[in-house]
DNA sequence: AAGCTGACTATGG
DNA sequence: GCCATAGCCAGCT
């Protein structure tokens, strides 16, 4: 009995990111088991605004960790602030420190 | 109901 | 190392 949707997985999934790191859609979605469905976590993200809570989606980034959903927010840059305010360090939209930032939730939730 | 869309990723040239 | 192509699949029109 499947009461919520793809769309709700992620949400879940993306709430439990630590405060300072990121992960990317590729792994959401395998973590989700849709495989290859990275596309389907952006997605959702754009649909996370029909959700009540608030997702930080700006914790989720491409597998370059680079900012390609900045365009969704509020403004262009307000993904970047956000995560500045977190403590994340940029080089334009170039994450850096990606590799230590990185929080793979197949790892660190599938125990 | 059938087709388009997309905040991705991997691969090949 | 950059550009083109293809696979992916659930939601939206």
């Amino acid at each position: 009995m499947e009461e919520i949707s793809f769309f709700e997985r992620v949400y879940e999934v993306v709430k439990l990111i630590p405060y300072g790191r990121v992960t990317s859609y590729g792994a959401i979605a395998r973590y989700l088991g849709t495989g290859g469905s990275a596309r389907m976590v952006g997605w959702a993200m754009n649909a996370s605004h029909s959700h009540l809570q608030s997702i930080p989606a700006h914790r989720v980034v491409n597998r370059n960790g680079l900012l390609t959903g900045k365009q969704h927010f509020d403004g262009p840059d307000v993904m970047r602030q956000l995560l500045e305010s977190e403590g994340v360090l940029f080089e334009d939209d170039q994450l850096l420190n990606f590799d230590i930032l990185f929080w793979d939730p197949m790892k660190e939730l599938a125990l």
